[in-house]
DNA sequence: GCCAACGTTGGC
DNA sequence: GCCAACGTTGGC
């Protein structure tokens, strides 16, 4: 099982959507970057944990607990000419885009991003680094245990 | 709104 | 395959 960090702009969907959404789950859609749909298409697992990060907001920082409830499949939204996320050279046959459901598990406090950076023992998230825009990154696991030390 | 950092695109 | 131009991300 691994540990994951996902990105979302709580303007789009926050943890409270995310709670209130049927079955508590929602497709990661509208990934276009190769490495986080990589770690999406080739690594993500059943059960693997994940801290929801809201990003690009008065307050970014970790807001929630959730998990991987599905195995990724192509996103459906690269076929969707009415949609932002529509990619024209991606096809049926060969989809080129690709997301997994996350299911809710819970609401965490906001650790937000300063406070992240207050810990020396979380100087290493790839989240803290310089430049990183990354929006799916994985988690060390004794990062994540730190982190719900102190949450 | 600014701007640093970085990924992608496309001409050559 | 290089690399300049461009677009996007995301904290501040």
């Amino acid at each position: 099982m691994r540990y994951w960090l996902m990105k979302s702009e709580p303007s789009d969907v926050s943890i409270d959507d995310l709670a209130s959404m049927p079955e508590q789950t929602v497709a990661w859609y509208g990934v276009r970057n190769y490495q986080a749909r990589n770690f999406m298409r080739d690594q993500m697992r059943v059960g693997d944990q994940v801290f929801f990060y809201h990003s690009s907001c008065p307050a970014p920082g970790i807001a929630g607990i959730a998990e991987v409830c599905k195995l990724a499949y192509p996103d459906a939204t690269q076929f969707d000419s009415d949609s932002k996320y529509f990619d024209p050279k991606a096809t049926s046959q060969n989809p080129r885009w690709f997301n997994v459901d996350v299911r809710f598990v819970r609401k965490t406090r906001l650790v937000g991003i300063k406070e992240l950076r207050n810990h020396p023992e979380l100087a290493g998230m790839r989240i803290l680094q310089t430049g990183n825009r990354l929006s799916i990154t994985p988690v060390d696991p004794a990062e994540w245990n730190f982190v719900m030390d102190i949450i």
